[in-house]
DNA sequence: CACATTTGAAAGGCAAATGGAG
DNA sequence: CTCCATTTGCCTTTCAAATGTG
């Protein structure tokens, strides 16, 4: 996997192709179109293994169709503009501060709105009503996450307490493979294939 | 000024465009083709007075020609591949870290190598000519911005030595307007109409 | 070439969108 | 629909490549 993602790049950058246009490129070949910061995390293997190896298949069609290329430098650059309307994920729609703010105001006020409420506020914002539906629904999982994570500094110093009972203060603090402390992004644990390699860095 | 690009992203938003699919569309429409960075930093006025001068006239182009078109939503979005050829600025090399390295060993032997000496580094990087040229133009550059900066702490230094002789300790240390502390961009100071404002944040 | 400036590729933060299960 | 885990991208920022002027 390690392997295939170094090829990757490599003919990624030998064929003149920015993150960028790479993600394009998925896009107008196989439908499957992808932003900069996928790619370059799938480069940086910064994505679960699951994603890396989904992604690893699209991304193989791709190396085989552009070494086939006859332009070797672009074509696949310009995005084709008739092609594919597959457009299956929708596009990230970007709230502005402003009804950021009022959102949030409804949800102190309510978490859970009804089907109308939401209908409302969709319409008082001019938001589509869905985007307003799934932004309460990822508010209150942000809202339990911080609890969680509020309550399991709590449960992690009551546990320094208890530990303070000097048995053995060997330094082995950071094993505890039950909350592996990344705070993001908690699928990405470790790859079947990562054994060592404490990061090469680059 | 702020208010043209406050006009601006309130435009682009509702157009449903993103900042990279302005800077394509500014491509595709007047030839000057800007990435999303760009973009970014004219909305927050993060350019110098005169960049964003410049900019702005394109803009306006842009704001003009997108009201009057018949499809609303995209239609400046897939860019057009036929159009103009004018790619003007040569795409930004990226060196990879082996490159870099490489060529960091070279500086450190001689940092300013001949017309001869660069060909030949070039031709064992496998690297066009000029991209080997200006990297070392700019590395001479950043050397010595780095010189400067340790030379002016050294100074200070200095200052603060001899400064202590306690005459007057008011507390006006920081001012200094011939160095602004701005690491980066030494060109950003404050744009003629950029009064007050610290900094809305959003 | 030096120097000032413009500009962009890649990477990071935050969170919008998806998908499976109930 | 909700919850929850996960995927994915918009905007931002950093570092430096490219440009322009003298």
């Amino acid at each position: 996997m390690r392997q295939f993602a170094r090829r990757l790049k490599q003919l990624r950058v030998t064929m003149g192709f920015t993150q960028s246009d790479l993600g394009i490129a998925l896009g107008n070949l196989s439908g499957k179109l992808f932003s900069q910061t996928t790619i370059c995390r799938f480069e940086a293997m910064q994505l679960s293994y699951r994603n890396m190896c989904d992604l690893k298949e699209v991304l193989e069609q791709w190396m085989v169709a552009v070494q086939m290329m006859d332009d070797p430098q672009d074509m696949c650059r310009p995005a084709e503009p008739p092609k594919v309307e597959v457009r299956t994920r929708k596009r990230r729609t970007n709230l502005d501060g402003a009804s950021r703010t009022t959102l949030e105001h409804y949800f102190v006020m309510c978490p859970r709105p009804s089907a109308n409420e939401i209908t409302n506020i969709a319409k008082r914002l001019n938001l589509q009503r869905d985007v307003v539906r799934i932004w309460f629904c990822n508010r209150r999982q942000k809202g339990r996450r911080e609890n969680t994570v509020v309550e399991d500094r709590f449960r992690m110093e009551q546990m320094h307490l208890e530990a303070a009972t000097p048995g053995s203060s060997s330094a082995l603090e950071q094993n505890d493979p039950s909350r592996p402390t990344i705070p993001n992004n908690p699928a990405l644990y470790v790859h079947p294939e990562a054994q060592s390699h404490p990061k090469p860095k680059m």
